[in-house]
DNA sequence: TTGATATATGCAATCGGTTGCATCTTTTAT
DNA sequence: ATAAAAGATGCAACCGATTGCATATATCAA
């Protein structure tokens, strides 16, 4: 393994000093060009790389950001990745990942471990169980900006953007009431986590503003997970009288919702019609196609990279704790549309 | 903004030098229990972080695995990454992320910011396009490992995590031919990306096994989003004769079969039987289920990381540049079942 | 009591780039 | 021709943790 060389070894082969061969690779002006070439031409010869950390215990800047996940094997979750990973590649930050598994103590070590590493800015959104929101108090004490997305909690310091989960929950719900729907199952996660509390909420209201009471032997909580989904799917069927409509809020759960009413000879949309949430992929693919909240999760990641980086370069103040929401529209597809239009 | 503390701002409250406080931090047993709570104590009470990059500065290794992915927006490879985050969290390294948007040249760009970054090592799977592979030399150069996965390219140096695509385009393709399929089609990529070109190879090779002809107008080309695989099946239905069987890909492709097929009155897998490639969520979501490859990501990430880190400690030689190939195996949905079993 | 061994701590150099200030050279204006 | 302005480069301190080697103190055996 050769030594690494640096910009002293550059500076000696040049006879110059090594303040001038900082400054030719940083391409400051009072470099004249001539000499900037040769360090350059050197530099490449010598196959020198920058050492980051000499430059970044300087400098007290890592260009890197932290982004706090609670899941990785999720369709709507890389998507948010891929555009905030567009974003800041294109401002030269770095990512560094943190994986929560859903689990606040994973949270707090990565939170922990960022901080640590001097991430310059953090992106999160919160695992399933995070309520106390202490880990991120250093990051605030020291102006350190964080952007969190989806998983918020709204009370606390920090940049947030979300959708108006209250509203596409109305929205859905609304939908299948227009469609004929009189007794609407809601089938969801653990509510202890907001996004899943307004969707209810947004469900909630709008049978009450069309007089439709709350039965809540129809509301079912599940895991996420396809085989805890298919087991909620076979207590639904199992309802008597049977719902006439599904508001789901996956498009994972509407899915396996399609495919377990058609395993048991149940029409959708016309025995019962079903909207799912996201608009992922999957809800393409079933049949009939799955109307699904449209959640864009490329435009959130890359919104809330542009918020995290104009706060770092000082463009906006981070200490103004904004909201921001992002529209998300209702899709209608066959698996709720029993009128035409 | 409050000043950082140091290991010196403790020794001075301490009265001890900074060398011992750098021991104690690091629980050095030359440290008497003692010196090393007091050193714990005032640390908190100071709100001392350690700054890596003096440590890594002066230790010369980052902690740091990068990895390289040619997609982010997609289940097999968030699975992958899933994997790697999972073995290297446990064991103590951070991720950082490259994304080359299956571009060649965004993914010499990443090598080099991740050999400019110092990773102590590097987790790839290559862009569509890529075929030289000397933005990777620098790596192997200094000795630091390098594990491909999924795209690789035999010849290079590097471990390679793979599977037997031949073996399992074979195998769909033979399962086909024993559900009495003739006239089989495969849907596939660009064939320069060597999977695929294995995987087509593996359909010939079975096709000739079985004394099948192979008919140029029955492979398919198409890039692998929506749009285009959807237009892709509009020629093959289009097709006189009809095929009667296909081979996709990967799982979107089978998946957007099915529905094309289904939309234009041809029953699967009557008409024509489809198998898919990747045991994606996708593939159970579709009506009928879709017969498929497991390839597990998961599994594949977890092994590539394994690799990675035995080889970072000194535990196994990068240099042996051995090729691991995980098993992949045929499942056999209602999307090809003709004959009972 | 003394030398030997173990235990605990400190000195000072090092990792490699960055930057405020000083110095030296060249150009420009009068 | 000469002072002033502009242009180019260097000195040396600094960022904060680590570590080989030296030193100081405590413990023990003979």
């Amino acid at each position: 393994m050769k030594k690494e060389t640096t910009i002293y070894d550059i500076a000696k082969t040049l006879n110059i000093s090594a303040t001038t061969v900082s400054r030719g690779l940083q391409k400051h002006d009072t470099i004249s060009l001539k000499t900037q070439k040769r360090i350059a031409d050197t530099a490449k010869e010598l196959g020198y790389r920058s050492n980051n950390f000499a430059s970044n215990l300087r400098k007290q800047k890592t260009n890197t950001i932290g982004v706090m996940l609670h899941e990785l094997h999720s369709s709507f979750i890389s998507s948010v990745l891929a555009g905030i990973e567009k974003i800041t590649a294109e401002a030269n930050y770095d990512l560094i990942i943190g994986h929560s598994s859903e689990s606040y103590k994973k949270e707090a070590a990565n939170a922990h471990n960022f901080f640590h590493k001097r991430v310059d800015g953090l992106i999160a959104a919160l695992a399933f169980d995070t309520e106390d929101m202490s880990h991120f108090d250093p990051f605030f004490d020291r102006n350190i900006p964080v952007v969190f997305f989806d998983r918020v909690e709204e009370t606390s310091k920090g940049t947030k953007v979300i959708i108006d989960n209250e509203k596409a929950g109305y929205d859905a719900t609304q939908h299948l009431i227009d469609q004929g729907c009189k007794r609407i199952a809601h089938i969801t996660s653990n509510l202890k986590r907001n996004v899943y509390e307004l969707r209810f909420e947004g469900f909630l209201n709008a049978l009450k503003h069309n007089n439709i009471p709350f039965d809540d032997s129809m509301l079912f909580i599940t895991e996420l997970t396809k085989d805890m989904c298919m087991e909620t799917m076979r207590k639904v069927i199992n309802l008597s009288p049977l719902p006439d409509g599904i508001f789901a809020t996956n498009d994972l759960i509407g899915a396996i919702a399609i495919q377990v009413l058609k395993e048991n000879s149940l029409s959708v949309p016309k025995d019962i019609a079903i909207v799912g949430f996201n608009n992922d992929i999957l809800s393409i693919i079933t049949d009939p196609k799955l109307s699904t909240i449209n959640y864009p999760g490329f435009e959130l990641g890359e919104i809330a990279a542009k918020k995290l980086i104009a706060q770092l370069e000082g463009k906006e103040d981070a200490s103004e704790n904004q909201t921001i929401i992002i529209k998300s529209d209702l899709i209608c597809r066959e698996s709720s549309m029993r009128k035409k239009s």
